[in-house]
DNA sequence: ACATTCAAAATTGTATACAAAATAGAATGC
DNA sequence: GCATTCTATTTTGTATACAATTTTGAATGT
């Protein structure tokens, strides 16, 4: 339970929850009541209200009037659609990165790099250390994104980032897909550092739509088993 | 004062306010209090409140703790970024409303830009006249994006147009470069009636790309005669 | 006359009280 | 035994009360 601290409980609330929401500890469909909230974060139903309608707007929860809120639920459609926009704004965000990186900047990402290829290489990996190598692995787009000194494409694409974490962490965690995406984001990173643009665009857009491709595959034969099971029921 | 009616009076609240930042009835840099809008819109601060934390997120305020709010000023560089950002959805919601599209959108589209050039042929404009040229104007993008079926694509780039919507009618209201953007209009959506996605793409980025330079030259010299002015006095 | 300090007023942040609406459960009628 | 209705409980929506902080203005001292 991280409890961020900032100036209003108001953001340290909308911090917490958002996190418990990526994290998984408030499942999707989940239902949140303001008054469990309050009582377990220790603060009173105001600050609880004013971060659900924070991230009812962010898409993390949906509340309809005098019902309550639940955690979003899982949607292959908005997976297709965060990707596809992604391919566009990532993309986006490289070009301008490249033109804009600086020497302390680039090392900034080459340390990310390295530390997904440290963690991967462990003898016995934690399921933490897999949880932290995926963190990490989506930090090196925020970080892409923000080089790129645009604020209001920063903003989108964690925005977006936002809404895929936690599904991609659930779905990803056990598949070893993830070893292509380490190699991936090294190269994207050496196109950029070299000043290459229109190899570490290609490359990026590639790269989300393989990511893209992966997971929707999954969430597509995770579907299938479920409506399966509930045949057969 | 259009106060739409709503399910909860958040929602009404935040509506109203909008609009009236948006019609410039708020002015930017105009200091907002709780108190002040809680008594105009005859509700208590708490709907006013939570109104204000959305407009917030919608980038339509700024609210320090514990200082209130104002409405967001006047940014070139955000400008800059956002038809930048314009110009790949709305190249990409051309796309896709270009096959996705059926003939009742087709007429729908086509009745906009009748519109458009029935206000513009009066023989006497008011600014009225010119006021709902301008709002039907940005209704077709909203609308292709709508056509496009993208819902995420759809909400970025409402959230994108409600950001400068009121600053382009306040800049760009006395300036004729808007007969333009109606033929272009015309022609965009012609050609994504046709079916010719490569064309209606190219036609909509070079749309964006005019649009984003008229106004950036516009907001420029504004800027550079307002400094003009700081140093004379 | 100007700067500094202290106090009062204004404004937001948080908590709680009250009202309205929806849901769930029990009781009753068939 | 099942359906229906009514009530009771739960939960949000709104209002207000209180606390904390910032700003402003006046008063005082130099």
């Amino acid at each position: 339970m991280p409890t961020r601290k900032k100036n209003t409980l108001r953001e340290s609330v909308h911090g917490s929850l958002k996190a418990m929401i990526v994290t998984g500890q408030l499942p999707p469909g989940a239902r949140v009541t303001e008054n469990d909230l309050a009582v377990k974060l220790k603060v009173s139903r105001t600050p609880v209200r004013e971060a659900l309608n924070r991230l009812e707007q962010d898409g993390l929860v949906v509340g309809r009037p005098r019902q309550g809120y639940t955690v979003k639920e899982f949607d292959i459609q908005m997976f297709r659609e965060a990707f596809e926009i992604r391919e566009l704004l990532d993309g986006y965000a490289t070009e301008l990165a490249t033109a804009k990186i600086t020497a302390a900047d680039k090392e900034r990402l080459r340390e990310m790099v390295r530390e997904c290829e440290r963690l991967a290489a462990l003898p016995t990996r934690s399921s933490g250390d897999m949880f932290q190598e995926l963190q990490i692995g989506m930090d090196i787009h925020r970080t892409i994104a923000e080089i790129s000194g645009n604020v209001m494409l920063c903003g989108l694409l964690n925005g977006i980032l936002d809404k895929c974490q936690h599904y991609v962490w659930m779905e990803l965690l056990r598949l070893d897909e993830w070893g292509i995406a380490r190699d991936e984001h090294f190269e994207i990173v050496e196109a950029i550092c070299a000043g290459d643009a229109a190899r570490a665009v290609e490359l990026t857009r590639a790269h989300i739509r393989g990511s893209r491709n992966n997971i929707l595959r999954l969430l597509q034969a995770k579907s299938d088993y479920q409506s399966f099971l509930a045949r057969a029921s």
